[in-house]
DNA sequence: TATTGTTATACTCTATAACTATA
DNA sequence: TATAGTTATAGAGTATAACAATA
């Protein structure tokens, strides 16, 4: 059920993918041709090299984006039904359904019957679960570092406000 | 083995997220708190909106991104091979061969030995992949429309100048 | 009728590990 | 030793469809 960590982020794959670009001597001239021009394209390839990052940061903790975001806004906002974290998150109900179930099976969060509303559901933050989430902010701050460290403060502004345009 | 288009991109499931964000009066603010400040996340959520948004537009086509992306690159570069492919796009070498498996089960590439590195094989795109491309290649450009109509011309050049400091 | 949670199902992507063949 | 392709395995995310309970 849960994550095992021997098979996240092997060290040497990620180093290998990138050095083997620049100084490989073999036929390949790493060109992307028009592919290049394509916005989605270097969208996708950052989200990427994003997720690998985050993956081996977080190697320790097994702990994944997804997971991080939906902890996060379950400590923020009490008592916050899987249908709310969906919206927020631009989640399917049934996706946001199984990641709240792994979060749940690993003693994180509790559903709760909400008193007003018979069809939602209250989750809360266990001990364990903020606990957990404690050490993920450390983590998402240090790769947060890594991150910010490509642009200039004023570049990380407009970065989020361009990537917010796209899926506000 | 071919992608059932049934199941691709419900109409009416990706705009309901959206405007329920928007205009639903329940309790949900809406809020994101801190997480809002998190660029990752900001690349997790744009990541998602263009995703989406191309599997919307590549409903009939049938294809998805990492598809296009290698048939394009096979075109461009013709005889490439499947571990050039993983370094340009980034892609595992296991997962490469997952997506070039596809492709040619639809009949859209052959694999071919290379006569002068016996390990290698050549790709090469078959005229059923090339018609497939180009019809690919319209989409794209219908796709790329939306997404750089959030932006000026030069925002477009300064979002792909940010976004290539991350994955370069 | 609409919303919420739920289960079943299925597919893509990602990655690890181990193997074979070739260089 | 290193690289290329391959297979097996496994887990996360995504989405559709259908259902029950509730509003």
């Amino acid at each position: 059920m849960s994550i095992p960590s021997s098979r996240i982020a092997g060290e040497d794959d990620i180093p290998r993918l990138v050095a083997e670009t620049r100084d490989s001597g073999s036929e390949d001239g790493e060109t992307l041709g028009a592919l290049d021009g394509i916005v989605g394209f270097h969208i996708r390839l950052a989200h990427n090299s994003v997720y690998r990052h985050f993956t081996e940061t977080f190697t320790d903790l097994n702990l994944t984006q997804k997971q991080v975001s939906v902890l996060w806004l379950i400590e923020d906002s009490h008592d916050i039904a899987q249908a709310d974290l969906g919206r927020r998150l631009q989640i399917d109900r049934a996706t946001i359904m199984a990641i709240v179930n792994r979060l749940q099976g690993r003693g994180f969060i509790v559903r709760g019957k909400s008193p007003s509303d018979g069809r939602r559901q209250k989750l809360s933050i266990t001990d364990q679960g903020a606990a957990a989430l404690a050490k993920a902010r450390i983590a998402i701050e240090e790769h947060e570092q890594w991150l910010k460290s490509h642009f200039s403060s004023a570049e990380v502004a407009q970065l989020i406000d361009l990537l917010r345009r796209i899926h506000k």
